[in-house]
DNA sequence: TCGATTGTTCGAATATTTTCGTACAATAGT
DNA sequence: ACTATTGTACGAAAATATTCGAACAATCGA
């Protein structure tokens, strides 16, 4: 849902996370510099991946979790660029750094 | 601030009144179909108001409400057209239609 | 000025979110 | 099996938002 989106973005740690996932790429919750006790972490990234924008898979005894920017993108085009504010991604390709 | 705008739009009531902006241009507070008594209506107008959504100019008895949509469109390119749906504009002149 | 129209402001109840400590769960390595 | 590493789940307190009735303010027309 629309609202649901918007509002897990309307906050600064979830969307400096969000930031940070989309200039790093895939990350495992310890990595992300957010002056926050885990359980606080934890709570974030659940309303993350509970709106659809990120997506968590285990890895070792972590967690990775990845941006999902093609179902975003298809589901409502231009709106993470838009809030990224990058221009809007013409389908284009990222290369690795 | 871009959080203020997103938390804005992430309510159900205050996007339903900003779709009804952007579709049927500035209307004054009473024409919006939402089924809320004018205090709780006030208070998403402020909401809209204080995120820069909304402009509010006094019309006689009645308060005209606009979508800011050029002040917008300036700081957070797409970022209307993406939450409103629309394919994002160019706000480029064009010969052809 | 009176009365009708249109919204805002206030205040208090309700609901939702955020926060964070503590306990718990899953995995990996030794 | 034991231990360290990563996060989640729970629970309760604090902070914010939403809701709505009632009172107030601004404007207009007669």
């Amino acid at each position: 849902m629309l609202t649901q989106i918007l509002y897990a973005l309307s906050d600064e740690v979830r969307l400096s996370i969000v930031r940070q996932l989309d200039e790093d790429g895939p990350a495992t919750c310890g990595v992300f510099e957010v002056d926050r006790p885990k359980s606080s972490l934890s709570h974030h990234f659940r309303v993350l991946r509970e709106s659809g924008i990120v997506a968590t898979t285990r890895q070792g005894t972590a967690l990775l979790n990845a941006l999902r920017r093609k179902d975003l993108d298809a589901r409502f085009p231009n709106l993470l660029d838009a809030v990224l504010e990058r221009p809007a991604s013409t389908a284009r390709k990222r290369m690795r750094t």
